[in-house]
DNA sequence: TGAAATTAATCAAACGATTGTTTAATTTTG
DNA sequence: CAAAATTAAACAATCGTTTGATTAATTTCA
């Protein structure tokens, strides 16, 4: 196995995102990436600075997130919210583990620097929602609504419905029991979606 | 000190939210409460039934929340709605550890029983929404949305501003730069709420 | 280039501390 | 007095981390 640094950090996003810090001895961390339990304390220093290690890793990614907005530039406010949620939703049903973890850690009252760190890099992510947003309201094309809640909404939303399965799984079988097929990550991101699109039309739209 | 037993419900429903199950040592736990660390197993038998009491005991006062709405079963599905919202935004705010410890536990994959029982306390809780919801598109009243789509945002959009502080205090002094007060459980309550109620009336509301 | 020296990577084993739980003795209570 | 409640102490297991030895890779220099 070529770059064991790397591959531990995978390895950590997955089983801390599962499992939990605490619930994650660097033993079973060790086994599942096959190296030796000292290397992680070779590596990174300790438990803690690995899940940061974790964190800076992923926050360069999310960093593409807000780049990859810019392409659309000049597009107008509506295309835009509706970029954004669409890759929101795909960053979040593809890095599952990971928003699982994050937000864990920024709800624990421990380790108040990674969590520091976790709400500062959400904040950054939510302020090129924000701007969208504004952008819009300026233009006259977006209702004047408030934008804090309704960057928070939008997040709010998606991590629920994609974050907590057991529980969203459990709602739509039980809200429709006709529908008998098993609930699959694609159905659920798409109507999320959807849900969304039309949430905001009414929301954001001036005359809808 | 009487009832130690509730007491110490008390103690661990308050440390396990703040910093985890696994975060919390029953040695933390039995210090805080001020009782013996044997009694823990004496009362309950296992740090994890601890955690099942602590549900179990909470579980009953969610009856409770669902029983509140009886009250007002002959108002208009949109009144209801208004009631159900402020309910949950103060049921959230008051039992701010306990809600942290339930989503974080039943995102956790371990303790599967304690997970499973969590999801279906949520479940039964959301479709109290769920025929609010119902009745409203039955009576004509509500437009025809994705019913549980609807009933997840408004829980999730509650939890992710209430239960990540960290998070929703930052955006809204990082996002309004010159409203220089410190952010307080009332404001926070009254905003979501005010948010809410637009949000809902402009996307339920067959004519706003 | 090629042997010697230096650094990096890997390992099994052990470290002391802490974990949840149990024991057996003692105190409190009805 | 008997049952229930409470205690300090000990239990084995596991925790994150460190150690010291060994191997692999890289650099140095004649």
């Amino acid at each position: 196995m070529q770059d064991k640094r790397g591959h531990l950090i995978e390895v950590a996003e997955q089983l801390f995102g599962q499992y939990g810090f605490e619930g994650t001895s660097i033993r079973q961390l060790a086994k599942e990436a096959g190296v030796n339990i000292a290397m992680i304390s070779y590596y990174f220093g300790s438990k803690e600075k690995l899940v940061q290690a974790v964190i800076e890793a992923k926050s360069e990614k999310f960093q593409n997130f807000i780049r990859a907005l810019d392409p659309i530039e000049n597009a107008d406010p509506w295309k835009k919210i509706e970029k954004v949620i669409d890759f929101y939703v795909n960053m979040i049903s593809h890095n599952h583990h990971f928003h699982s973890m994050i937000f864990r850690e920024v709800g624990l009252e421990q380790r108040s620097e990674v969590a520091e760190a976790i709400a500062q890099m959400v904040v950054r992510n939510m302020s090129a929602i924000r701007d969208i947003l504004e952008e819009g309201i300026q233009k006259g094309v977006f209702r004047q609504v408030d934008v804090p809640m309704t960057v928070a909404m939008m997040v709010g939303t998606i991590r629920h419905v994609l974050n907590y399965r057991r529980i969203s799984d459990q709602i739509l079988i039980f809200f429709e029991p006709e529908s008998k097929e098993k609930v699959t990550d694609q159905m659920i991101k798409e109507r999320v979606y959807a849900f969304l699109i039309d949430l905001f039309q009414q929301h954001l739209i001036v005359n809808p």
